[in-house]
RNA sequence: GGCGACAUAGCCAAGUGGUAAGGCAGAGCUCUGCAAAAGCUCCAUUCGCCGGUUCGACUCCGGCUGUCGCCUCCA
């Protein structure tokens, strides 16, 4: 079975062929650092890096950019804002976002230019689309002619034509152009905005013509694959195709045109002016980033999603499942192994199931079921060969990006996550009859106590004990080894 | 107004022209001092509504309704 791949240009489901054989091209609109990255920036990434993995799994060699359009109106705006120089804004927010993507696991780009650095490749398109005749310069900037048809193609990646797209323009703009639906290839400075040179005098570049230029340097006139989230169709993605197309002359400029649906929150969509619009640095603070992996796992990537708490809290408790699934396999495993033999590989066939999931449009979601199905089968079924389906679960979780077990993933507690708050500080030290303990020291010496008082078959202090530390957030568990405890929705 | 996506159990969510994966929640039982955890079992005669095609449709076609999104801020 091949990958097939849904390409909105088409809006077909088409096989996947390289223009290379063995290799695939991806340019992914990165972020625009002006303000907090967010949960659906997560999502169209990790939808990427999620179809990244599967293509090096089928055995591409894959090359994958993803660009920082690190100049634009709203970074400009923003610093205005706040009176700082644009270039701290940037920095400020391409940090939080770099951080955001280390702890989301996602693979690092083979390549992510930056807009302001790619200076010279812009100017050289926007000059080779002035010399075409399809770009001419105005007062306030240097426009593409749509207008004027100078791509006859317009329209055709977001399926309007231009007269509906026309149609559709709100408010008048107050740009120097000559047609409603032109846009700017090059801004000429204001006063005050940072500048670079150009034929044009001192300005910088317009939304969209940056990707155009670092597709084409990084990667090629023509490639496998452009993804984005599904609002950069328009107009965006269609200024793109049109100023790439136009100037290289060879169509497409993408054979497949991937993007990901949006994200709502609670419903909604996530804005700031409701009141949901969440840093994505705070959600990972509060949800192990491999939940929120699954979490869009779980969902078809080009379906809009809606996130909310309790989505999030079953993904939880669902990845926590299939992961003890996994321990009790590999508890199976170990003690029916022979000394000093080797791990076993996966297998073959239970793979290609797997596989064959995520070739069908990336449907993780599949994936993610069949999973589920193959490990808790393998537990029921004490025939199964316990240590060839940790090895294969293993590799689909690879497939996933996520971690190979619970502690890795940071879903069980360690004891750097103990963190009571004063009054379950208060309540457990006076128990303890410990003043300066750490707030480790001060649960475990509640749960020996408690434990001594299960001893001696106390169970109304042994319970309200446990009811103490449930107040802290502690959840305690009998094993017959003895108490287990840990952070309360943890583990 | 134009363009589009989606509509499957309490919630999330796969899927197929031949009779509904999985997860969460819920119920019962086992275990347990009681819990928790774990194990076992159960949980959509039905896939928004109305027509049509077909031996047969949730799956294909047409219409309707609803929700959401895009139409130069957007990942």
């Amino acid at each position: 079975m091949a990958l097939r791949l849904y390409n909105s240009r088409t809006r077909s489901l088409e096989p996947f062929a390289p223009l290379q054989a063995g290799r695939a091209s991806i340019y992914v609109c990165g972020m625009t650092p002006s303000f907090h990255p967010h949960l659906g920036h997560a999502r169209t990434f990790l939808t990427f890096d999620v179809l990244r993995r599967h293509l090096m799994a089928r055995g591409y060699e894959v090359t994958y950019v993803q660009n920082v359009t690190d100049i634009d109106d709203r970074i400009i705006e923003r610093a205005a804002t706040e009176g700082v120089p644009w270039d701290d804004i940037v920095s400020r927010y391409l940090a939080e976002y770099e951080a955001c993507a280390q702890r989301l696991g996602l693979l690092k780009p083979d390549h992510e230019p930056r807009a302001t650095r790619e200076m010279s490749a812009i100017v050289d398109i926007v000059n080779g689309l002035v010399q075409k005749g399809a770009a001419y310069e105005s007062g306030d900037g240097v426009y593409f002619a749509v207008e004027e048809g100078a791509f006859p193609h317009y329209g055709e990646l977001s399926h309007q034509s231009i007269d509906e797209l026309r149609a559709g323009v709100r408010v008048a703009v107050r740009e120097d152009k000559r047609g409603r639906l032109d846009f700017a290839l090059w801004k000429k400075a204001k006063p005050g905005e940072p500048t670079w040179p150009s034929p044009w005098g001192p300005g910088r570049p317009g939304w969209h013509i940056e990707c155009s230029a670092m597709a084409r340097k990084y990667l090629a006139d023509q490639i496998d694959i452009h993804g984005g989230a599904a609002d950069l169709i328009f107009p965006h993605h269609e200024n793109e195709v049109a100023q790439t197309e136009t100037y290289t002359g060879k169509v497409p400029m993408a054979n497949f045109w991937v993007h990901a649906g949006l994200l709502n929150v609670d419903g909604q969509k996530m804005s700031k002016s409701l009141g949901n619009f969440t840093p994505l640095t705070q959600i990972l603070d509060r949800y192990p980033a491999a939940v929120v992996r699954y979490l869009f796992l779980q969902t078809g990537y080009r379906k809009p999603s809606n996130f909310t708490a309790e989505s999030i809290d079953a993904a939880g408790k669902g990845l926590r499942g299939l992961y003890a699934d996994l321990d009790a396999l590999r508890a199976r495993a170990k003690s029916n192994a022979a000394p000093g033999s080797r791990s076993p590989a996966p297998s073959p066939a239970s793979l290609e199931e797997f596989d064959a999931y995520l070739d069908d449009d990336l449907n993780t979601a599949g994936a993610v079921g069949w999973l589920q199905t193959y490990v808790k089968c393998s537990l029921k079924d004490g025939g199964a060969d316990a240590s060839i389906v940790v090895a294969t679960a293993q590799q689909c979780l690879e497939r996933f990006g996520l971690p190979s077990d619970a502690e890795s993933a940071g879903l069980t507690a360690t004891s750097s996550q103990v963190k009571l708050n004063k009054a379950a500080r208060m309540e457990l030290s006076i128990i303890a009859g410990e003043r300066e303990a750490s707030d480790l020291e001060l649960v475990e010496k509640v749960i020996s106590a408690r434990d001594d008082a299960r001893k001696a078959k106390d169970w109304a202090k042994s319970d309200r004990l446990r009811d103490a530390l449930a107040r802290a957030g502690i959840a305690v568990k009998d094993t017959p080894s003895g108490a287990q405890w840990s952070v309360d929705g943890r583990s």
